[in-house]
DNA sequence: AACGTTTCCGGTAACGTTTCCGGGATTTTC
DNA sequence: GAAAATCCCGGAAACGTTACCGGAAACGTT
């Protein structure tokens, strides 16, 4: 119906030129004090909005940042929501794709996305990505780009994400307190970084406390809950079994839940089990799980601000790394002595 | 660094003009099929993309769908992901905007996107939301606007949404199936429409068993896990407590959970529950819950292909009303039958 | 009275694209 | 062989905005 009013509009209302029109809008200098009050009077009474297109096309920007995630997960939407906040305060609209995890998915979501005329990228890769040069052809238009959480190290690009060691560390170092003896991890596929940081986290604490490791009790599975399930049925079938099992997420640990409750083990007191991520479902569960908390709505509130000061600024932000601590979070699934 | 080609890099090489360049690009006619094919040639060499905003400022379509929903949680990311699938495949982009639930942030997103020139609205609004004239003004600009999931019937806009009085049927019936007599419900918050709907299945059922209703089993509360937990406290510690309950979520569902757990109650055998919504979690607690599945991934397809029509045709679809059907599921919460 | 400053405004180009129109050159038609 | 049709192509306007430039009018200064 109404078809929106432009500066035009305006400027033939009150018998002025576009131009003055544009100045008084924007109070730029060089305008008469009444001249500019007419318009902004009128602009109000017609409800006048600036093409966004028309200025995008314009000044060569568009204040969209382009956000790719692997999937909309508890965590990564919780993520998207902290760089959704700072985002907006700062007057960026932000345009959310699912990779779903796959490479082709990525590439075509980039790619839609810099033709989309996007001001620059906030990412976080998908587990299947191994080549990046799509994400490279970004850098190469001379668009900033952040990685967050899942990051790359093939990728020269600021980025922000959780101390995956330190979270190994807490949850190895947590069980041994509670006099678990031989711990295993299920890690996830042996090519995602997250995964084996954890781990590294769980292998220096065992060289920390000066056990030896052993191989058997680490399984490699996809980040699944019934490939978790099945491993850990092999776990508790060994005839030296172990006595607690570190995830590296908390759908894992639900897997593993399972496995230990059809077995007829009791948690914590016959196994002891802590997970990560410490997702909603970690408290619904019985028992509740330990699990290691990560500040994923800060996370992504820092993802957006150096994405921002990557746009602000000249400088070369690539070698900034910003790295946030996890906590422990205790629960049922691994507390054992007072 | 390297800056896209335009239509007049490609038209100074070739030293013809920028419409004849337009003119082989779109394949129209009045071009030579040499110099069309000369320009197909440039353009792929020099990887031309045509700029979408310059496009869109032309004819004024951004092929860009505004989403508007209040919440990421499970059944909503899902049904995004449907909308996402058959937008993508028709062509347009998809910009999801959360609502928090919040009626100002409701507004606030509309009006954002509104000026963010998207070409049309597919919306789920906000409990908190009873005033709509952010949502006619939408329809006041002549943009196609499409309502799903959480529907409200001051709006006049095509629709798609479960058959919630059919889920709180299939609930109910089922749990008399299985012997319960005393069905208690716990509802969300009175003015929310889907809670609603559930509700009248169950007092349908109740009246089609000829059961007469006791409105002291009917609880009103907050969308809410805590919520939930402290109103079956109440229901349970009732004189003649209900021996059965039917939660119009599986978030509350989980609340009543462990308010039965806490007092010694047993599911199945003392106590019957039953959820709505079929989340992941539903198969994570202990009893596994029963719930009512819907097919969120199918609705969000569902509208967006309504979107889609409403972009193409003419013709009226404000009446138009797609209604799908839930599904029960049943598991060990409810299950005391073989 | 002449000149420099300030104040305010309009015209125009530009961003990248499509579309309409007109016209020269070539071909067809009788 | 002239009129008519066809084939190609370029120019220009338009979408809505900003930015640069130039200039008219008013003012102040000597």
């Amino acid at each position: 119906m109404s078809k929106p009013a432009t500066i035009k509009d305006i400027a033939q209302r009150l018998n002025i030129s576009v131009s003055t029109v544009s100045r008084s809008l924007r109070n730029a200098p060089d305008v008469n004090i009444e001249t500019r009050q007419a318009v902004i009077a009128l602009s109000e009474e017609l409800n006048y909005q600036p093409n966004k297109l028309a200025l995008s096309l314009r000044q060569k920007q568009t204040h969209t940042i382009g956000v790719i995630v692997p999937n909309l997960d508890y965590v990564l939407s919780t993520m998207v929501r902290g760089i959704d906040e700072v985002a907006l305060e700062a007057g960026y609209t932000v345009m959310v794709c699912q990779s779903n995890e796959s490479y082709g998915r990525e590439i075509l979501n980039t790619a839609r996305l810099l033709d989309s005329l996007v001001d620059g990228f906030i990412v976080s890769v998908s587990s299947e990505t191994k080549i990046f040069d799509h994400f490279k052809k970004i850098q190469h238009r001379g668009l900033p780009m952040v990685v967050f959480d899942r990051i790359a190290p093939q990728l020269t690009a600021p980025s922000v994400r959780l101390d995956n060691e330190e979270g190994g560390l807490l949850a190895t170092e947590h069980l041994l307190e509670q006099g678990y003896k031989r711990i295993a991890v299920l890690a996830g596929p042996a090519n995602l970084g997250v995964s084996n940081s954890r781990l590294d986290g769980y292998l220096k604490t065992l060289k920390k406390y000066k056990i030896k490791k052993d191989d058997s009790l680490i399984m490699h599975c996809d980040f699944n809950q019934d490939y978790a399930y099945y491993a850990t049925l092999e776990l508790l079938a060994m005839k030296k079994r172990p006595d607690a099992i570190f995830t590296i997420s908390d759908r894992m640990a639900i897997g593993a839940m399972l496995a230990i409750k059809e077995k007829g083990l009791r948690m914590p007191s016959d196994i002891g089990l802590v997970g990560f991520n410490n997702e909603p479902v970690a408290s619904l569960v019985t028992p509740m799980l330990s699990s290691i908390d990560m500040p994923s709505f800060e996370l992504g509130k820092a993802a957006a601000r150096l994405f921002i000061e990557s746009m602000n600024t000249s400088e070369d932000l690539s070698q900034v790394e910003e790295i946030l601590r996890p906590k422990l979070c205790i629960r049922e699934s691994s507390r054992r002595l007072a």
